[in-house]
DNA sequence: GTCGGTAGTTGAACACGTTCAAGAAGGGCG
DNA sequence: CGCCCTTCTTGAACGTGTTCAACTACCGAC
């Protein structure tokens, strides 16, 4: 239940509601609070103090403390898509395009390296909104996918016609895996994803490749069939 | 902190220390509430009213209800090996082999699909005990890998000489992935992740076996490369 | 200007996981 | 039997996320 109020958020109304204010308030003294001390450590009570708001405030916003993560998720993807920008201008190969367009997605989450860490656990229950499989994040969600489709269309790659249209999705799913890598990467810096990266990267590149090649036409079918099967 | 007591029970010493019975009603009557309830709507309070012991005494047991999920999942673990037994003594192709262990994984789980999916966020976590990585966990995890293991030096499969020793903890890695998807699936009776598994099977089993030609050595030596750089 | 209704705000109260100081039970040893 | 020490057990108390009935602030309508 609690609905999330700006419903009339639909276009560009500039001074929308009263409350958008004090929404973005305790928007930005939670991620401050997470960054700062961890998601754990962050108590509901500390984030509406330290937003000078009583605490059922917060709830009056955001549902849950897990709906103040969606927040992070979202505002992550903004950042992701203008930090890939330059490289969608500059590069026109697929390689390139797709290593570019993920170093930057781990670039945008690399400062919240520990407190991303620990919540992307409450994104791997089903149940849960935050999922990135659920209805909840398909804006988000969609949004990413998109931008994988850029990396695509952009490129002057060519791809096998049944290929095509499942593709984007397949490389976001890959980007989720390199998440999930990125996410238990204990190494310095997270320098292993980045090896990650490079090294998958041209193996995906060279797959996508010779998905075109007549002789592996039916294992390209077949690997395509079982996923139209299998998504949802 | 809080460590298991029953360092005790390293060989067969049948009336190990007295509080060993308390111990398994305690997880035996939790295992049943997370069955009949589910995780999150199964309290501590409730587990130790049921069990007819004080809240308290859990805790001597137990570090955490999280830790409880451990216990279920080193159960289920050794009924998996026992499920995959027969499946190991009547199958000699890979493909078989892989596949009947595979189902019997998720035979055994499919009961608990319910709670087990909302607990399988715990697992996600990095920083969690309970995650399938941790150092915690590597008893059933290696017990796990061993029986993929068996899948394979058990079958009439040539595999290349180099991918051999990786390949039981990537088929285990493989299962993990399947697990994810069992996790989310929806469909009635998770038939879809029985597809899943009937579809991907014959295609590992084809590029087991395409990892031995001479035209793919390259590829093969640089997926391996690059799977050692990664491993922590 | 006042009235009414919606949007926004409050903080005490609840249920939960967890901790801990206190005690009980058991057993080896004199 | 009495002593001590380890193992086990207790339940009240703490801090947490979350709820909710009550309250206030604003705004359009008359």
């Amino acid at each position: 239940m609690t609905e999330q109020p700006a419903q009339t958020t639909t276009a560009g109304d500039p001074a929308t509601a009263r409350g958008e204010q004090t929404r973005q308030l305790i928007r930005d003294t939670a991620m401050r609070l997470f960054r700062e001390r961890g998601y754990a450590q962050t108590t509901m009570r500390a984030i509406a103090q330290e937003a000078g708001v009583a605490v059922g405030n917060a709830y009056y916003y955001f549902g849950s403390k897990d709906h103040l993560i969606q927040e992070f998720y979202a505002q992550s993807q903004v950042e992701h898509r203008a930090a890939a920008q330059p490289v969608l201008d500059r590069e026109e190969a697929f390689g390139p395009r797709l290593a570019g367009v993920l170093h930057a997605g781990i670039d945008v989450l690399t400062p919240s390296h520990g407190f991303a860490a620990t919540f992307f656990k409450t994104a791997a229950e089903p149940t849960s909104p935050l999922s990135p499989f659920s209805a909840e994040s398909s804006g988000p969600r969609q949004a990413a996918i998109d931008l994988f489709g850029e990396v695509l269309t952009g490129s002057t790659a060519k791809v096998d016609a049944e290929l095509r249209p499942q593709l984007p999705e397949l490389l976001w799913l890959a980007y989720m895996g390199v998440i999930l890598y990125w996410v238990h990467d204990r190494s310095p810096g997270q320098t292993k994803t980045r090896q990650l990266i490079d090294g998958a990267v041209p193996l995906v590149d060279r797959l996508v490749a010779l998905s075109r090649l007549r002789v592996l036409r039916p294992v390209t079918r077949q690997v395509l069939d079982l996923i139209r099967t299998l998504r949802h």
